[in-house]
Order: C-alpha cells, then sequence, then structure tokens
DNA sequence: GCTAGTCTCTGTATCGATACAGACTGGATC
DNA sequence: GATCCAGTCTGTATCGATACAGAGACTAGC
C-alpha cells in the first residue's frame, strides 16, 4: 500500500495539514520543515497528494470533458473533428488542464450515465447528431458546457460557439447555381435517424432533426430557390455516417439515372470526398463531369482540388474551451460566430453541354 | 448547491446507503423502493453519485491517462499519433473507460507535478522525446502503465507495445543502398536535444538519447555499413520538431553542396514529405533527383507516393489500451512486438547517372 | 513592558460517496 | 414451534486529502 499524506505526517512529526501545505501552499510554512517534509515523502515513497481526494475537496477537477455525439474512435477518423480537439488541446495546455474524451456507448441509457459520471468541470460537446439528452445531464450536473451546434432552444445564457451554417451553405449553393446548375444532389449525414444511404424523399427541409445538416441544407435550398429550384426538385441523397465510403456508396446509383445531377453538394467535405472518389472510380469514358462541392475545408480538400466552404476548425475548438474555462463576464459574449468564406477550387465548373 | 445523497436519502426516510445502493446495486433493494428514491432523486434535482466521491472511495477513476511527452497539441497535428489515439479510443471505448490527455507543460517540474495530479488507472506513454522522468513519477504513483518506446533498463514486467525499430528501418535502407545510393542522408527529430536544425555531426549512433530515434538510425546505419558505407560517411541531419516545414527547412541547403545526397532516408513520414515539399519548391530545371523514404505509412504518405515502412499505428494504441485495460497474466504477453513492412512506392528508384 | 503584527504550525470539520457487517422481516422447511 | 434462509435495509468506518480558524512563539515599535 502506498503512503498516505498522514503517513509522511507521522514519520516528520507534523500534522497532516502541514504536510499538505508543504505541497500545496509552500508559504504557509518554513522552507526548512518543508524540505525535511518533502525528504521523508521520499524516502517513505510517497507518490504525492492523491489528485481524487483533492479533487473531492477542493471541490473541482482540473479537466474539461470534450464530448462526441458519436463513436469516440470516429472523431479521430473526422479530420475536422481531429483540427477541433487540436484546438481544445492548444487552450487546455495554455489553462493546464487536462481534456477527457468520454466514450459513449450506443444504448442511450448508459451514455446518460457515462456523462454522468465523467468527473470534469465542464463540457465542450461537438454536435454529431442529436445531443439533446447529453445537455440535459449536463446541465442536471450543474456543469457549464460551450455547445457547437446552434439549437433553437438555448437560453441566452448557454454559451455556444459555432457559424452561421444557413448563410454559408447559401454561398456555396449561390456558386453553384450560378454556374448554371439546376438538377442538383443535395447529399448530407443522417438526414432522419435510421434512414438509409441514397435518395430520400423528404417533405421539407424542417423535417430533418439535426440542427446543423437542417442549417446547411436550408442554405443550399434558399440560393436554389432564388432561381427557381424548389425543394423538391433537388435531389436529396442520405448517406448514414460522415464518412467517404459511405458517401460514395450513397451516391454511386445517381449517376446512372436518367437525367443524372450535375452537381453535388455535400454537408461536409469528407462526404464531398467520397463522391470525388465514387466518380474516380468510374472508368474514364463513363465518367460524368460533376460538379462538387464540400463544407469545413479540411486539409484534405486543398489537394483534392474541392470547392467548398471553410470554417476555422482549430479556432472553434479553442474559442469552445476558452469559453469554458475563461467564460465571459457579459452573457452576450459567450455566444461566438466565427467567419467562413466561400474557396473555389478545380471540383466546381460550369455545366458542361451534352 | 446541488443536493448529494443524503439529502435525497433524508426526503425519502431511507438511510444514504440505500440511496447509494439505488444506484450502484439495484439488486439490495426492493424494485418499489428503488423507484421512489429515484423519483424523489429527480424532484429534488439530484444528479446522481458524485464521480470524484465515487472514485475515491472505490479507489478507481475509470480512465486511462494517455501522454504525450511534448505539446499537447502537437499530437493532433501527427497523423501517426492521431490514428494512435483512434487506436487507444477504440480499446477504451470496449472497455466503458475515458481517456485522459495530460498536457504537459514545458518546465519538467512542472510537468511532472502535471502527471501527479492526473485522476487516472494508469497511462499510456506514447514517446516522442525523452520520457524517463515521466516513467519515473508514474511508477513513484505506483500505478500501471504501457509504453511505446522500447527502453534499455525496461524491467521484465513493464508492459509495451511497439516494432523492432532497428529492422524495420534496416529494411527502407537496405531497399535504397539496393538501388546504389551510396551519397545518403538521414533525417531525424532531435538527434540531440537543442541541437539546430541542419546537418550534425555525433561521433556514433550510440550517442543518441531518444530510443525510438536511436533505433531507427541504427538500422539506417546497419543496412550501409554493409554495403561498405560507415557512420561517418552517412551525413546525419537534424530537425527539431517532427513537421513538415521543419524538415523542409532543414533540408534545403543540403542540395546546392558539391556531392549532395542521392537519397534521404527520413525517420518519420512527416519529415519525407518535407523533404518532399523542399524538392518541389526548388524550380523544375534545379530540382535533383533524389530517393526519399519515409517511416510509419500515414495516410498521406501513399497520396504522396512515398515509399516507407509501415507500422500498424491504431493497432499500436488499441493493443497499448487493451495492455492497460486487460494485462495478461503472463508477464512475456505483457511484450508486443508488431509486424513492419516495406512499402515501396514511386519516391525511390535508382541513383541518377549525371 | 505591553500591544500589535508576522510566521509557523495544529486541530477539527468537511468534501460526497461506498464497503461491509449485521439487524430485521417474513416465509419455507422439518 | 424452532431453524434456516433469502431478501431488504441500516450504521459505522473509511477513502485521502484541504479549508479555515486559531494557538504559540517571536520580532517590532513605542
Amino acid at each position: 500500500m502506498k503512503p498516505t499524506l498522514q503517513a509522511v505526517a507521522d514519520a516528520v512529526g507534523v500534522s497532516r495539514s502541514t504536510v499538505s501545505n508543504a505541497y500545496s501552499r509552500p508559504d504557509q510554512l518554513s522552507a526548512t520543515l518543508r524540505e525535511r517534509i518533502l525528504d521523508a515523502a521520499r524516502q517513505l515513497g510517497y507518490p504525492g497528494p492523491n489528485p481524487t481526494a483533492r479533487s473531492l475537496r477542493r471541490g473541482f477537477v482540473g479537466s474539461i470533458g470534450v464530448l462526441f455525439t458519436s463513436q469516440l474512435s470516429y472523431a479521430f477518423t473526422d479530420p475536422f473533428a481531429v483540427r477541433f480537439l487540436a484546438g481544445v488541446g492548444a487552450a487546455a495546455e495554455r489553462h493546464g488542464t487536462s481534456m477527457l474524451l468520454v466514450p459513449l456507448p450506443p444504448a442511450v441509457t448508459d451514455a446518460r450515465q457515462a456523462v454522468e459520471n465523467a468527473a470534469v468541470d465542464g463540457f465542450c460537446v461537438y454536435c454529431v447528431a442529436d445531443e439533446e439528452w447529453a445537455l440535459d445531464v449536463i446541465r442536471q450536473r450543474g456543469l457549464p458546457f460551450v455547445s457547437t451546434a446552434a439549437r433553437d432552444d438555448a437560453s441566452a445564457d448557454e454559451r455556444f460557439v459555432g457559424i452561421d451554417e444557413r448563410a454559408a451553405a447559401r454561398s456555396a449553393a449561390a456558386h453553384v447555381a450560378g454556374l448554371g446548375h439546376r438538377r442538383v444532389a443535395l447529399l448530407a449525414d443522417s438526414v432522419l435517424p435510421d434512414a438509409p444511404a441514397g435518395p430520400l424523399t423528404v417533405a421539407g427541409v424542417d423535417q430533418v432533426p439535426h440542427p446543423t445538416t437542417r442549417g446547411r441544407l436550408s442554405g443550399f435550398a434558399d440560393a436554389f430557390a432564388e432561381v427557381g429550384v424548389g425543394w423538391a426538385e433537388l435531389t436529396l441523397v442520405n448517406v448514414p455516417g460522415n464518412s467517404r465510403p459511405a458517401a460514395a456508396a450513397a451516391i454511386a446509383g445517381l449517376f446512372d439515372q436518367p437525367a443524372p445531377p450535375t452537381a453535388v453538394l455535400a454537408g461536409s467535405d469528407v462526404l464531398a470526398l467520397g463522391v470525388l472518389d465514387a466518380l474516380a472510380a468510374r472508368p474514364a469514358h463513363d465518367r460524368p463531369s460533376v460538379s462538387v462541392t464540400g463544407f469545413d475545408d479540411v486539409p484534405e480538400a486543398a489537394a483534392a482540388g474541392l470547392t467548398t466552404v471553410r470554417q476555422p476548425a482549430e479556432e472553434k475548438g479553442r474559442i469552445a474551451a476558452e469559453l469554458l474555462l475563461d467564460p465571459p463576464a457579459d452573457a452576450a459574449a459567450g455566444h461566438v460566430l466565427l467567419p467562413t468564406a466561400l474557396v473555389v477550387r478545380a471540383s466546381t465548373g460550369p455545366v458542361p453541354r451534352s
């Protein structure tokens, strides 16, 4: 058994408090006594104050949770999520705080428990799918949190960092519409929960539950509505999961149909890259010329020449963590909208005349 | 103030133990009482047992630490580290364990404290630089750990997952030597602590402190010794930090010297990609034909056509976490050597005749 | 010589739970 | 009717520290 603080106190012949002070408040005791205590501790093999006991007494832990409402292992495959994490990490570093990554079991009951049991001082919630239940648990615990998806029911004092999804998406769609495209497919991850991969009919964009997806699809729809293309005329394609192969699989059949789309607007770069993969997989003579746009501007996008909407990933993570660790006095400052920019590359062009 | 377990007990009129059991051991009380207790808890807004208090009493935390002996934000920029993290995450997920990422302050004293204060049940130590001090602290705390760098002084019962760095590196160098290259540069990160970027003279490979780097350089040297090229004839180039720009900067001047190297063996893919960057940055007419090899086979390597040594990154992380969370009874099984493979791509070729 | 003030150090209360041994019921068993 | 047992619930000890008020000793100042 490792010795405790009490053991050190006994060995030196001082009180427990004094040993504690030797570690945590050196100014509270003489330098010589402190040295004697630390020496004794070394001799006994005392590993220093137990972090858990200390946290209990102090009332805080010194680490923040990062919550991905998806498989944790997925998060590391998503380049945007990784940049986000890097941002959180940079802020955590500055504050001397650790980051706790909490994997969520598939069953909601278990997932709730995982959030309840996380020893953290607050959460950065990175929203992949619906996360209301997670926010409920966090509120219940009375912990502060920062969300990255705008929610309709967010109360004014809830901190948030994100972008204007709708306007950003609109800029990409307007670019494509301006190039003359009218037969267009919209590709998004988990449009409806449990929907199968492939084309999907949804009465209106307001039926889409996930706010980020809904925001982006709304933006796409806005731009096309302006040029006279209604929601019903757009082909909505569902991808179950944000991955290149899933996107490639979901989109593949579309180009063999009569009157295939001349442009695909994807809800993320990863999906867009999957579309490019699907196109590249076809023999050269049977490869339609399709304009493709993504969203996020992950590092891979530039190499692939993908037209996309840039949003500052690392910044998002950094600010999320800063808002959590160093809350602004002014509630309004807790609501940060980051800038986005349309980045036009080679993957979009005018409609081919056939 | 959030209510405690005691408050719920008082409200229902049962003992604290019973409320605790309602949460942690449902079989210890009747279903009806349990319901009554949980109802009361809901009404009072009791957030469930305090994770810290629970950890203190139970004696374990339910999370494992991942230690990067470097900037935490750096870890997310290194594709190999990210794949490693994904592996750890996958294992953590399976075990219902969280991952704590602990940023280490630059000063060693502070860094020691960070490791001392981390509330975890064990550590996966991902070695970037010298980490002996970190292992010391972990041992002192009596926590289990898994290391990913073979150390000379590792005691038999210390768990480890890694590769045979020397043999793996040798395979790459043998390939290059086989192609006829004799004027060769070896590029490595932090060959000596605080050494400047660029060519560096080191008496022997055994002078290199970091075991991973030393292993790889030894392997390179082995293969060239076999074809009659001694250590002193190899150009050793130091890069302070494992990044593309740093590698490009460190190598740049080399190609303008008389008798420049015809091949560069890099200690990692990131460094090798930096070399390719440096070459690509030169005007086409002044771009020497240089063979380049990397190490790791990160995702970007394939796209760049980089010849490299593949090691299973995700597997490494996964196994590290498994060894920690589910220690093998047999000590020998706690020492895992993963397979490596030379992957020949376009970045290596025969020596150009000039 | 007396009051104040500064340095050190101590003692007690407390953080919020869980473990474990045992007490109490009520029914089954012989 | 005594014994046993399973099913429930309670009480006490404990996990390992920190906060905070206050006690002594010592130096200064007047």
